[in-house]
DNA sequence: GCATTTACTGGGCAAGGTGTATAGCGATAG
DNA sequence: CTATCGCTATACACCTTGCCCAGTAAATGC
């Protein structure tokens, strides 16, 4: 279930340089390319790794404004919500939390002002009965793995 | 600086299969592999494809528990506190936001528990005057950029 | 202790993709 | 009108991939 220290420096390559193959990989790491394949399968199979797609920036889109909602929803009205933010493209990730119903969702838009009518569309709906919101400044920490899975390949077991 | 159609539907083919090269793209989207060769690079030298890198799951790596803690920093030390949360493996992303010197931070940990552990080692630190977390019971929707990147593509022009 | 299973190595082979370059063509900009 | 740009189409050498097999070492089961 856990992944070892070779599973570990091989996440961390592909981290580093995704365009290397399997081939170039095993010589990096120093073993054979079946292994790297039947790792990488594993890997895979397991949910460990669940794909290699593109890592879009948004900003780059057009998109350079992130901000983070809580919405406070009325009670019996998650899945409706749920569905209604879906369906809002600006809406990047939607959690439900702890808390008295609830939720926090990543936005983005194309400006400040833009900001607004992303906001507007995503609480003009009737299950949501207050919401606030937080404008990025800077991305202190972008969104990263690879200190986890160091410390993941290092602690084998847990209790 | 936009990107067009032919860009989205590449970006969207990929993401959908990302083990799919050049050539079976070219013959997906109906056109000649260098264009699609030229069209990744471009992609990639404007920054909308960051890179190809794997994508990760915490919780198959033994972090199944989410959660996000609401910082109150002391005024001045946003620096010291951002190195110091950049040190902590269980922090996955880090934004200054708007407010009194507040961060947003991601948070996983191996159990509630655990958890416990995690938040104390983030807000043992001197700079930081308060915090709230809020735990991630179910993760509405996954993050997503498919949808954004739809959109942009069939609204190429912003005022 | 012995047999079985599992993981890794090292090798080989055919098929096909990649990197790179070139020439032609149509549309657009100056 | 001409230069430029993006796309098509084609070519070629090189290399990777996917798949196979045999041998070995370590862990597991009886």
């Amino acid at each position: 279930m856990a992944i070892d220290r070779l599973d570990g420096r091989l996440i961390e390559l592909l981290a580093e340089e995704p365009r290397i193959g399997v081939l170039e990989a095993s010589r990096r790491l120093g073993v054979a390319r079946g292994t790297v394949q039947a790792r990488l399968d594993r890997l895979q199979a397991q949910g460990v790794i669940r794909g290699f797609g593109p890592d879009v920036d948004p900003a780059a889109l057009g998109y350079p404004v992130t901000a983070f909602a809580t919405l406070e929803i009325k009670q019996g009205q998650g899945a409706d919500v749920r569905t209604h933010l879906a369906t809002v493209p600006e809406v990047l990730e939607l959690h439900t939390t702890t808390g008295h119903g609830d939720m926090l969702c990543r936005l983005v838009a194309r400006s400040n002002a833009d900001l607004q009518r992303v906001i507007d569309r995503v609480v003009g709906f009737d299950g949501i009965v207050r919401a606030s919101t937080a404008i990025v400044m800077e991305n202190a920490v972008p969104l990263r793995i690879i200190p986890l899975v160091k410390q993941a390949a290092e602690d084998p077991f847990r209790p």
